[in-house]
DNA sequence: AGCACCCATGGTAACGTTTACATCAATCTA
DNA sequence: TAGATTGATGTAAACGTTACCATGGGTGCT
């Protein structure tokens, strides 16, 4: 049977009241008795019940991450910033993730009602309809990445157009005409956010030539079949900018493997500067998105909203996306020739 | 004001017995009596409180894991692996990570008291002394790539020792004499065992040979660091075997910038096998650790212990390290011969 | 028809905390 | 010195659910 506070009150000669008063630190209590109350509680190594804590102050300092498929770097870094602010502000987090469809995203929320005190969501199914349905009214919860529904809720988001519109300037600047594009996921608002970014840079600075965009899912996998793709079109592109480093990496591979040369034969580029990019062959040029720092912001602003509801406004902050040149689109030159690389950090 | 239970059962003019039993699907209830409690609890969008729930039942339906540092792709496997099983079990996940030192994992440890029902363990500052004395003893708990600690608790754990002994071999069968290792935190588990198993391999397979050992920290810049010490080298190494795919890849880079080509000038493996590696140029030759699979066991094992804890045993498992030779090892030939030119034309 | 039994349902006591309110001693003020 | 004030502590009522026990209407058996 674990030890409760009435357990504490006796042993200590104290009323639980005051058990309770030593253990959240009320300013109406003798030291002395503090003390003495504490040191029972380490005797006993008591610790006191969430569940019946939160159920009456309604507090369960824990927020919810509402996350899509968690694969590779992106996810690790979107946690590593959530969980790294949530343990400076004393929150527990509470992820759930890898829904197939809208139905079981429903359902992972409402399974959430009543754990957490705020809600991260980051979810392709997440639109306006979804969330009004599924959250509970005065549940806070901040959108990252994620298609702003109407103004209801705080949000979050790297700024996918410019930074993808940079990109392809950056490819125009450097020469190249024919720019290929790998796509992210139909469903994913920020693959939506890159592809509109390119087509719109495409509109506009290389007016007379087509656009060019292959299919994928923001897995390396997809960006290895893109890239074999690339490698068999008749007018191959000079330039191919994935949507995300991973299908980078992955349409690196197939054309190594091709034996089309990056940058030499092909310029190559990607988004979201996960750490790795920086440690291909050749290090990859991409758009820094700073993950860790968006989930970070995101959960700073859930946790004011939790302790402040009334204060807090909705708003809506984008993060500027900067392009990162590395070698993977620069001149074609062998990397022994290559000066250390100034590292950005 | 959240809805109740008495709101649903004053709204269906039943007792808050029988919406409770209709809620939790008990048997001894008229299917239509259920059906109009549970219209009514749909008309009400009531969702029990968890808090008030787990305060009687004494299940939270959440487990926590216990993780270090979360960066790169090892994590988001793992925790993949165990947000998968525990989405199948019904069951919530709730993570921390990021404790600099032994008191903030044991804070963290203390914070999660009540709030789960088991507890998995990843953790460099889990040892017998750690877990007995911040661990409420009742809490079934696995412990996965930790020291084991007595016989304490269920563990899981990849075979790191036969692992790295394995790659030694496949460098010693093909040939090379001078192998360097880049070691892992001096404090973590695996990283102990990836070493062992290498130098056990270096004195029994190359018994004329110094074992030469640079140092790590699991993280690609630490392995670009000790790429860069290898290129250095009077008597250069052959061979490198880093202890973990990251450093590896970091690894690579440093070579690359260095101008030796692997594997040509300098062959180069790593450990995990996480998904990046097979991407990477050229395709690192690894050790499959399986991570996912890990932790979904782990949790599959916690999942039943806190089923049945009087039928669950403490078992300790291993999972088997298989070799997966890629290109980073293998002979020297240029990628573009490596496959026929598909000619764009 | 009468009796025993079953089963759906209702009433209510837990569960372990926090917090408003009551109490009481001690100190301060006039 | 008496009354007012302050501040520490105790008492008990919540919080929302589940589980035990009681109740009573219906069914089956003799």
């Amino acid at each position: 049977m674990a030890t409760t506070i009435k357990d504490v009150a006796r042993l200590a000669g104290v009323s639980v009241a005051t058990v309770s008063r030593a253990l959240n630190g009320h300013s109406n209590i003798t030291p002395r008795t503090r003390e003495h109350v504490m040191g029972v509680v380490e005797q006993l190594r008591f610790v006191p019940s969430s569940a019946a804590r939160s159920m009456i102050t309604r507090r369960t300092h824990t927020v919810g991450a509402l996350l899509p498929d968690l694969h590779g770097e992106y996810f690790s870094e979107l946690i590593r910033g959530i969980d790294l602010a949530a343990r400076a502000r004393g929150l527990h987090l509470l992820v759930s993730s890898s829904h197939g469809d809208a139905v079981e995203a429903a359902a992972a929320l409402r399974a959430m009602n009543g754990r957490i005190d705020g809600l991260l969501v980051m979810s392709p199914h997440a639109n306006a309809d979804f969330l009004w349905g599924n959250l509970a009214s005065d549940l806070p919860a901040v959108l990252m990445n994620t298609r702003v529904a109407g103004a209801t809720h705080s949000s979050f988001a790297v700024d996918n157009y410019a930074g993808a519109f940079a990109m392809v300037r950056h490819f125009v600047d450097r020469g190249h005409r024919r720019v290929a594009f790998i796509a992210g996921p139909e469903s994913n608002f920020e693959a939506q956010e890159r592809l509109r970014g390119y087509r719109a840079a495409m509109a506009e600075l290389l007016a007379e030539e087509c656009e060019q965009v292959l299919q994928g899912n923001f897995t390396q996998e997809s960006g290895f079949r893109a890239g074999s793709h690339v490698v068999a079109l008749t007018d191959r592109p000079t330039a191919v900018f994935a949507s995300n480093d991973m299908m980078a990496i992955g349409c690196l591979s197939a054309l190594n493997e091709a034996g089309l040369r990056v940058p030499h034969d092909v310029a190559l580029a990607g988004f979201d500067d996960i750490p790795i990019s920086r440690y291909v062959n050749p290090p990859l040029t991409t758009v820094r998105a700073r993950i860790a720092e968006l989930g970070g912001l995101a959960l700073e602003r859930l946790a004011s909203a939790i302790e402040e509801p009334q204060r807090s406004t909705i708003q809506h902050q984008t993060l500027r996306a900067d392009l990162v040149v590395r070698q993977s689109t620069t001149a074609p030159v062998e990397p022994r020739f290559l000066r250390p690389l100034p590292h950005a950090t």
